[in-house]
Parts: structure tokens; sequence; C-alpha cells
DNA sequence: TCCGCTCCCTTTGTATACACTCGAGTGTGT
DNA sequence: ACACACTCGAGTGTATACAAAGGGAGCGGA
């Protein structure tokens, strides 16, 4: 693996964990050195974190941890809306059915994983990312996909600032399975309205359970 | 103006006017030397290039222009619809009505400046980069705009591919009018409609006027 | 005491030198 | 003659040295 590449990777983390606060300025030889590369690749690294929206250069003071405002997670879930409304749909007409049934079985049984003890529910995050994974290869639009991907990024730090309590993922699982009957259905506006429901509640969530930092 | 803003400039203009052709290779020390300038900035300006999806790396081998295909345009035309369409509903939802009254006579005059001897048209494309830019600013969602700029990086290379005749300009002049006119009466479905007219005409021209590469 | 100017220092921007990897081409052995 | 291996080279990846620019602190004047 690249330097540039562990670098990106790590500040990446850094930065979605929350450990890197808003505002954290990202000097170039302090953190070439915390991550032992040299200034080069960690340039790359701010680079891209900087087009992903992550950073955000501040003239000749370095780059800066971007901050994450209320209105930032409305504007937020209005284009996810606007995206994943639409993934769903084009989905629903051209996903193969057998797959969007397996994973709506899935994700009803799923709140035998939440209920267990893995405080980080891995697997049921890996089960939703397979949703996820499934609706990008449906669609076969590598531009949808792509703005989809990069709002994923913004959407991840967003969820850490949430209390992913058992109660909500419970609820969201059983969403997230009437999305995925929708789409194994072939029925693109339920399907859309499936998503809808499902981010409406999920945004209603994040910002009563926000924790301000 | 820093150097590799420099060459990125010069290089993300060449390949939307087709001048470095998809599939050439963009070799690092021969385009230094060509733009006059060193190799460090000339990879990041390769490193934005690709971000942008303008570029990619071939392993290795160096960084190798996108080509676009004939699927990929539907791709590009449907994320479009989608979030232009989108974007007039809120503009209709949230915009200033006078701008998209002003801007509607503007359109509706059009036919005048498509009709000067000007080949490039440059009044009548910056008449529709203001009304762009109007939807931009009263949508006033920054995730958005960000989703439509990266997008319309694209579209200005698919547009050069086709036979922009005085007929097709004359027929989107009015489209867009008729954007401007439902955002200004603040109806969404309608302005989402009438985007949605318009980028199905405008895929069919481009289509029907396609120049293989 | 407050405003403004200047100087210095910190930090980024650029150039260049070095290292490493991948691939092609050639030469040799069977 | 064919196949395998080795060497050479082109090109990227990384490190470091140098240049330039912007900001902050300190000092001086009003």
């Amino acid at each position: 693996m690249r330097a540039s590449d562990k670098a990106y990777a790590a500040l990446r983390e850094d930065i979605i964990e929350w450990r890197l606060l808003p505002g954290a300025v990202l000097a170039e030889v302090e953190q070439s050195e915390r991550l032992g590369i040299s200034r080069t690749p960690l340039r790359e690294a701010l680079s891209r974190l900087t087009a992903e929206g992550l950073t955000t250069t501040a003239g000749g003071r370095g780059v800066v941890v971007t901050d994450i405002s209320l209105a930032d997670i409305d504007e937020l879930f209005e284009l996810r809306e606007t995206l994943e409304g639409r993934a769903a749909a084009l989905a629903a007409e051209r996903g193969d059915a057998t797959t969007f049934e397996k994973l709506r079985d899935e994700l009803l049984k799923a709140p035998e994983l939440i209920g267990a003890d893995d405080p980080a529910r891995h697997d049921y995050y890996g089960l939703v990312g397979r949703l996820d994974a499934a609706i990008d290869a449906a669609i076969s639009n590598s531009y949808l996909v792509q703005a989809m991907r990069s709002l994923r990024v913004h959407l991840v730090r967003v969820r850490r600032l949430a209390a992913d309590d058992a109660e909500r993922l419970t609820a969201a699982a059983a969403e997230h399975a009437a999305i995925a009957e929708a789409i194994a259905a072939g029925n693109p506006r339920l399907a859309e309205a499936a998503t809808t429901l499902h981010l409406h509640r999920s945004l209603s969530h994040v910002k009563a359970t926000h924790i301000p930092h």
C-alpha cells in the first residue's frame, strides 16, 4: 500500500470517528511526522480529503476539518433522499428479484443480530451494507453510484453523532426490509416511497438524539 | 495563480475540448515539461482530474483520459435528470420569483443571440449559465449544488460531441424559459416536469448528432 | 490607549534528486 | 525453434531542500 493511501485512510478514519474534531488544523509537517511519512504523499492525502469535503483549505493556515451543522444535516438528507429514492426505484426496475428477496429475509431476522452483545453491531451494519451494494449493482449507473458513494462518507460521520440504540436499529431493519421487499416486487414507486419513509425516520432520529460537539 | 491550478485548468480544458482524446496517456515528465512546471504540482492537478472522473490511473502506467461511451451518456443524463429535476423543484419552492421572471424574459429573447454571428454563442451560453447559477443559489443546498457541479464537467464534454445548430439552441432556449417560468410561478412539479422534458430533448439531440470519435 | 505598520516566523508551494516497481525486450539454454 | 530468465529502462512513488507568501506579534506613533 502506498504511503499516501495509508495517510488518506488514517486521516479519513480519524475525521469520521470524530477523533479529529471540526476546526482542527492539519499542518503538513505535524501530520507527516505523526504518520511517519513525508510531506509529499501527505499532501496528496489532504487533497483527496478536501475533494471529498471532509476538509477545506483555510487560506495559508493549512487545511482544517470541516464542520457539520444541523443545516448541513438537513441538506445532506435532502440530497440523500433524491439520490437513494431514485436508486431504489431504478433497482426495482432493473434488479434481480431473488437477490433482494434473500436480503429482505435476512433483514427480517436482523433483530437477533441487534440484540447480540456486539456493541459495534458489525453483522447488522454489514447486512445493510450488502443491501446498499446490491442496489448499487442493480442500477448499473456508475455516475449515480459515485454520487451516492461520496455522500456516504458524510453520512457515516453524521451517524456517529447519533445514539444507535437497539430500538431504532430494529425499526430501521424493518424499514430496510420494506425497501428490499419493494425492490424484489419490482415496484419502483413503492421502493421510492419506502426509501423516503426510511430516510425521514432516520433523519428524525439523528436530530432527536444529536450530540452537540 | 498556483502552478498546480494552471496545470489543472489547462489539462481540464484540453480534455473537455477533446484535444486530449480518451485513452491518451498523461505521462508526468512529458506533461510537466509541456506546461513548464515541475512534476509535483502536475501530480496534484492529475489527482484532481482523476477525482473528477476525467482521467483514471491505469495501474502504474500513468493516468489516461477516460472514455465516454453511449452508455455513459445515458447514465449521465439519468443522474442529471434526478438532480436537476429536484433542483428545479426546490428552486420553485424557495427561489425569488422576480429573479426567474427576468431570466425567463431574457431567455424568450435568446433567439436573437443565437442568430448572431458569434460562432461560440457566448452570450447565450452565459445566459444559460446564469439560470443554472440562479437555481444553485435558490436551492441553498451546498451538497446538491456540489453534486450538480461535478456532473456539469462531464456534460460540457458531451456537449462538444453534438452539433449545436441554431435550431436546437432556439428550442433549448424555449425549454429553459419554460423552466424559469415554472420556478417563477412557484410550481415545483411543473418545474420538475419542464426540466425532465428539456433533458430528454437534449439527450435525444446529443444521441442523434453524436460524432463518434 | 488604540490604531497601524513592519518585520519575522510559520506554513504552504515548488523543484529536484533518489528509490522502487513493473514491463518489455533480448539473450541463452534446452 | 521455443521458453524461461535476466537485464535494462521508462515511469511513478517518496523524500528533502528551497522559495514565497501569509499571518501574528511587537513596536512605534498619534
